[in-house]
DNA sequence: ACTGCAGATGTTAGCGCCATCAACCTTTTG
DNA sequence: CAAAAGGTTGATGGCGCTAACATCTGCAGT
């Protein structure tokens, strides 16, 4: 409920004995006013508890400082990562971040936008390259900015910043080939909805059957990732899947999960089985062993993509894969 | 950059032969039309790509149906369990919230808070009790509804929906007493900033030396809470403070990073030490071993607040204490 | 035939702000 | 010392929308 009593610059005009003009003018510092003028308008403002209403210089025709920010989930720590870089990097430039969260859909997100672009913002920031028809159209006629994040394997509507799920799946089946991890099992969450983690493991599929490797069991759950899942998925794993000497997890919760299973069960890593996330998460320097996985720039992303939107240069908008690396595991 | 080009219910209402008020009537499906003027104006709009401009209508005074929500961090996933709960009550009721990050700061939380204000949000949800005048004055003035969440331990702007840290603490201190764990180390982080976690810290104390026990060791990083922070603090810890039997941590993730320490040097919990944490995340469940703490009805607690500033029950506002409850640690 | 009233549409005003222009006043400059 | 330049303030209009009121039609009730 917004209060009608809200004081507006025509009520700091009058206790300053000015023009609603003149107010507006030197609570933005544009323009000429006097210092006696400037004095009494700000104490008048204060006085009151007078709170700019963006709403209407917005509406006026001035930039909104709103950035939409769209993610899958906030149950990955993968997305609190970028959504940390996306923050600090507004923040320091005075723009705020609204965020919705699409649960993997893309239905879902397409509303979520379009709700978003009725507040105006002046930019956009995505998860992933795949959106509806629809949605990209809106975008694109509401004249925001956007960027595309964490994948760099398609055509962005405009700018993107991502990483390449394929090459690091790839590199990843090149790892196991080179290690000899030749039967090797897939773990994966969110059923087929998360389609980076398909691209990779696609990529990672064929890398590994153009060598000597194969895949000898393999579950997607659908159940949203969690170090929980992970565990369970392993568990089920190294029980059906017989002489299976690596389990490749679609990120590092499940993978993490799934050394506490070996923990627990006294199951050696890399010994007995091997182990491979991805993103390298911090959280991973934790654990008891130092788990094989892709680093990600995540906060980088974040950065990148929230400068991107934010700063209105003409340029063209830039389309960066940004580089991920192998983390080779190890026992701390 | 918002698009000059963007299309207003007037291009909508000269592509559909009516008058603008007329599209607007049909858009919110208020007031009389004919099926036939409705028919023509949604084609018009789809096929212009008319995208409603809340800015205008909440100018005009209607609802707002955005919400502000502060939060101190999102490297601790204890806020973004509370923010799954907001995010789905809200969207459920069509409302989005937008975020803010305080970094724990309260001058930086009032700076985010006026600034989310100049948007005229109907609701707002703060965390913990603790504010500046200036951020409770701004917020009472601007007539949105607020709540408060986390914390019981105080008085409230207006709602709140939290649990009392200092029952809490109280209760694991008891705990502690009847293990017989005397001889206890705390660990924290966030400088003193993290008022919650004084405030349990301090009940543990008084209750626990109103038996027979001590604090023998005591150690609040200025880092943010993660588990290799709880994993480099227990080393120390146990390296200093000699005879300590339980260790008790400002939050899950110290208490995990403990617990991969003592995994990782073979120390045997709780034989050679008790570990406990606060919060019961879910994570917690895939560790080798469940570690004791204090569960909270985090997504509850989200979800209870974000049902209060979203609608707008005239109420009195309900100042509500959240149950916690002790989890007993275990071997799985 | 005349009222009455509901259905269907349009007109007007104004939310709070800022770009633009206009007015006036003070310096500076040739 | 007039003219130009610059400092200081105010009046006006309009961004896109909706509440309130106005208008006009058709048809039921008497």
């Amino acid at each position: 409920m917004v209060n009608s009593d809200r004081p507006t610059m025509h009520d700091v005009a009058a206790a300053a004995g000015v023009s609603q003009m003149t107010v507006s003018r030197v609570l933005r510092g544009d323009g000429y006013f006097s210092q006696d003028v400037k004095k009494r308008v700000a104490d008048a403002a204060a006085k009151l508890g007078y709170i700019h209403n963006r709403l209407a210089s917005v509406q006026r025709g001035m930039k909104n400082p709103m950035i939409g920010v769209v993610l899958p989930t906030l149950k990955n720590h993968v997305f609190t990562d970028v959504l940390a870089g996306i923050n600090d990097t507004l923040s320091s430039l005075n723009m705020r971040p609204v965020f919705g969260v699409s649960e993997y859909s893309a239905t879902a997100e397409e509303t979520l936008v379009r709700d978003m672009l009725s507040w105006q913002p002046s930019g956009l920031i995505l998860s992933g390259l795949e959106h509806t028809e629809g949605l990209k159209r809106a975008v694109v006629q509401s004249g925001a900015r956007v960027a595309e994040i964490m994948d760099a394997d398609g055509t962005p509507i405009s700018a993107s910043f991502g990483v390449s799920q394929e090459t690091a799946g790839a590199d990843m089946a090149r790892h196991f080939l080179a290690r000899g991890h030749l039967r090797v099992a897939y773990l994966g969450s969110q059923g087929g909805d998360d389609l980076r983690a398909a691209k990779r493991f696609s990529a990672f599929r064929d890398t590994l059957l153009a060598g000597d490797g194969e895949i000898i069991y393999e579950r997607i759950s659908k159940a949203p990732s969690s170090m929980t899942l992970g565990r369970d998925l392993a568990a089920t794993c190294l029980q059906k899947a017989e002489g299976c000497d690596a389990i490749y997890c679609a990120n590092d919760d499940l993978a993490a999960g799934a050394l506490m299973h070996c923990i627990t069960n006294e199951v050696s890593v890399p010994g007995d089985i091997a182990l491979a996330g991805f993103n390298d998460l911090p959280f991973l320097a934790a654990l008891p062993q130092q788990i094989t996985t892709t680093h990600t720039p995540l906060y980088e992303m974040g950065v990148r993509a929230a400068k991107y939107v934010a700063l209105d240069s003409p340029d063209d908008p830039p389309k960066e894969a940004l580089k991920t690396r192998l983390v080779i595991g190890q026992t701390t």
